[in-house]
DNA sequence: CCTATATCAGATCGACTGACATCT
DNA sequence: CAGATGTCAGTCTATCTGATATAG
């Protein structure tokens, strides 16, 4: 409980719940792809890494929905990856109309890369925080989405 | 609806705190957006309002600096509140290069309405969250929000 | 026949850049 | 003169739409 000396009222925008979350994730965001860009890598693929490596291969539509990207979107994203030699896509089998999307070896030194950023890169946004507030701050983040979606 | 026992861990992406945040964000803006235009209104524009309405006259360039908004994409959402004749734009006596922009009285409807658009918006964003939960929120962000900028 | 998947082309929107006229 | 202000034009990115070929 720090005992935070309350600045006698934010300013106007900030007391919109909605206006302060907005900017608290674009900052978010802006400060993990700034983190990402200066080593030459990408935020939005290792979010791709992520999913393949704790799903293991994937469709390309059922990666678009954990990412909640467009299908039309990912294309692009996995066609550079695939160049990159990140990722591989196969025919499925099973379903000629799919491709297998599998995480390379490359792709998993990548994702481990990526992690030690997005790691720095989080200490960085939430540097304001004790850990415990951080605790809270995602606990109830996670709340807010289960049903806003 | 699947009745949601809760799942011992979140997915994955949802464990990367920066991703969570922008996230919640990108459902708060859009959730917020899509109200306002329900009612043919604009929620950059009442953000616009709720400035003029705290701070009085404002020059352009200190409004785009409290809605961080670049001062050349403001001119355009000026352009379309003035037409709307929500504000009025004249020059700054005292500084020639200024103009001095005012809300009118039609843009102070559009205020009040407008916050009973906001605080339904929010309502729904945050609907998961009991109130001391949002206040808990509400601070934490902020928080985050005084360094990370 | 209707739907699902991956793909492509284009529209749209917000954020950012660079240049410029006017004024301090 | 350098710097600030409002403006315009253009780029860039992410997101969203619509159409299409192929397969279930």
């Amino acid at each position: 409980m720090p005992a935070e000396e309350l600045p006698s009222r934010p300013p106007v925008l900030l007391r919109l719940p909605v206006f302060a979350l907005s900017r608290l994730g674009q900052t978010a965001r802006a400060g993990a792809k700034a983190a990402f860009d200066r080593e030459g890598l990408s935020w939005r693929a290792h979010v791709v890494l992520l999913c393949l490596h704790e799903h293991g291969d994937l469709s390309q539509r059922d990666l678009a929905g954990l990412i909640s990207m467009d299908p039309s979107d990912l294309v692009r994203l996995l066609d550079e990856m695939q160049r990159a030699g990140h990722l591989r896509r196969r025919p499925d089998p099973r379903d000629r109309r799919r491709y297998v999307v599998s995480i390379t070896a490359d792709g998993t030194d990548a994702l481990h890369q990526g992690e030690r950023i997005m790691d720095r890169a989080t200490d960085e946004v939430l540097a304001p925080l004790t850990p415990d507030e951080r605790e809270t701050l995602n606990a109830l983040v996670l709340r807010a989405l289960d049903i806003s979606r």
